[in-house]
DNA sequence: CTGAAAGCGCTTACAG
DNA sequence: CTGAAAGCGCTTACAG
């Protein structure tokens, strides 16, 4: 059943049956609308978004963008070894954050009139594709972590409006959501110092270097330090790491710890995420150290299960929720007005205070 | 860049550039493919999709379909009362399952030559018109617990190959790719059984009535029974409990073990998720029970988490991956041969054995 | 192996 | 408020 046909069957042109199923109401009469409307319903008539977007020039595509955090190469000689592996790595939505953004978005997409496309990518030019492809309206970037010049690349090529989220380039144009990481990192050191603590460690994911790479980390990490600043205690090198952010990364950064000589130990870590700080709690706890009688760790994200371990985790909490609402409005208000300025959204964070935060131990 | 105008750069027709970026080699003369390709490297030219869509009948786009598992009405009182919990619940991958097949999924499907498009929804209605919409190649739908006369009707009224995740009818010619349940439930209680113990609790999502309209907990579930009766343990009511699947479910069912005397308690716990089974685990070491040594508790999913909780989960596990793959790979052949009778791919499970299950207390 | 032409089902100025 | 017609950018028989 097309649009033609509902219209001869209406006694109408084709034009109307646009304008009655595109509900702009203004250009039919009611009564014209209720008849047409009336025979849509009848034959179950439902429009052919192709054709649509063929004339239109554009879809009602939203393109959410998720990069694959490794190079093709890389991966394929992975999959040479251990193909599970690489399969994984191929997911894009076995983090939590992740699939909880892309579930959230697609929840507020769908009532804006939006059709939500999943795509994983390697490369900027594969976004650049995938919106020319589909004449997207817009397309939101998740976890951004490929490098700057494939994001700026992405954003100075792209045709159509693009959020990014958790990436933010003052230099550029563009429209990005956040959380308050500065003020994560700050939340959570300046909790340790509550306690007593001097000796804090920062843990970032990857080597410690990547802390200046990663705008989310550096952010929460500069936070870390003007807690440590605001309280007199000097930041020192060694208490700088970097582990990959996952479980296993938690608990190698764990051994790490466990594998210091006591005077050497911090007395408490500021973990750049749940994953990283669950996995670390866990390894600790198998070497014999009480958290946090004997040391204190304090996440980042509020991961579900983070309040089920045990003990339940003391964390940096951001609202994923209100996350994917700001992104999906600045996207619109974007593609509904393409002369909007860029801007950045950021949202702010609240520490979640459970119990793998306490004194520092008294022998210290 | 449009098709045509790559074919008055190339001097040749539409149709012969179609062909070339269609990869139709039977169609082209190599010398002619590689100067018509060399002419569209040099535009950077991207096919419209809309406009292929559109002539072509097809769209390469596979609908990924989630259902929201609510009523959109009861949804909205929930709204009225607490908004986030409503977002969260319209959020359908907020579980580690949904997503990471999801994320598989989309990794398959790539590959393919295929365009994932994700969608929720309340009702049946909502997937045919999307299919309709966009005249989809093919559809999953994930986690179907809506009600059979949803399923069924999406199953008949389909115009696209649709593959069942984790459902199926065998009444109807359908494609179907789900686990093993029978013999994972068989495997979780004959780990309790071969451990000695004797009063083993089934603990199903929802009311225990519920085991009854879920497929996959009734396999689950019978799976269970079957290795009871194989010991020539009898089947109690009271042992078949019902919460709700997640961790504040699981928690409920801790406690509620807690509140019965201790002649009543089961000794160990087959849950119907590690969702409830982690959550379980917690509360009843909140309220003073040791796992396994006082009572043991066995999973299902296996999800990442559960080998990080204190103790490790004992669970049954399903390769995810395998499962996506089974699926894309299946819609695949019946889009390419749409005259292919229906078929089920069930998926083996195993035990991964770790330290929540454990002898019988010596005091029972 | 290649071309010319019709057609897929919509939307959009342009008229009235 | 409504209509007739062109056009969006492809694919697909049909010819040759």
């Amino acid at each position: 059943m097309t649009l033609k046909e509902i219209a001869r069957e209406a006694g109408v042109s084709a034009m109307t049956v646009s304008n009655v199923v595109n509900h702009n109401d203004a250009k039919v009469s009611e009564e014209t609308r209720k008849r047409v409307q009336a025979v849509i319903d009848k034959y179950g008539y439902v429009p052919n978004m192709s054709a649509r977007s063929l004339s239109a020039q554009n879809s009602r595509i939203i393109a959410l963008m998720l990069p694959i955090q490794i190079e093709e190469e890389k991966l394929q000689e992975i999959a040479q070894v251990d193909p599970a592996a690489a399969e994984s790595i191929k997911n894009t939505l076995a983090d939590y954050y992740s699939s909880a953004m892309v579930g959230y978005l697609e929840s507020k997409l769908k009532p804006m009139g939006y059709y939500t496309m999943l795509r994983s990518f390697y490369r900027a030019e594969e976004v650049l594709e995938l919106q020319r492809n589909w004449k997207v309206d817009g397309c939101i970037l998740l976890m951004p972590k490929i490098s700057d010049a494939e994001n700026r690349m992405i954003l100075t090529q792209s045709q159509c409006p693009v959020v990014l989220i958790d990436r933010f380039y003052p230099d550029l144009p563009m429209l990005s959501v956040g959380s308050d990481d500065y003020h994560g990192g700050y939340l959570a050191a300046q909790e340790c110092i509550r306690f007593g603590h001097r000796k804090i460690a920062f843990v970032s994911t990857g080597a410690p270097e990547a802390v200046h790479c990663s705008t989310i980390i550096q952010n929460r990490y500069d936070g870390y330090l003007a807690a440590l600043r605001e309280a007199s205690i000097p930041a020192e090198e060694e208490l700088l790491l970097g582990f990959h952010s996952s479980l296993s990364g938690g608990r190698s950064c764990g051994r790490y710890i466990l594998s210091l000589e006591k005077e050497k130990r911090p007395t408490a870590l500021v973990m750049a995420s749940d994953a990283l700080a669950i996995g670390a709690v866990a390894a600790l706890k198998e070497g014999g150290l009480r958290v946090p009688e004997d040391i204190s760790v304090i996440g980042y994200d509020d991961l579900p299960m983070s309040a089920l371990i045990d003990p339940p985790l003391t964390t940096i909490s951001q609202d994923l929720d209100a996350k994917a609402s700001a992104a999906a409005a600045l996207l619109k208000m974007k593609i509904d007005n393409p002369e909007m300025a860029g801007r950045q959204t950021l949202l702010d964070v609240k520490l979640a205070r459970r119990s793998t935060v306490g004194p520092v131990p008294a022998d210290f």
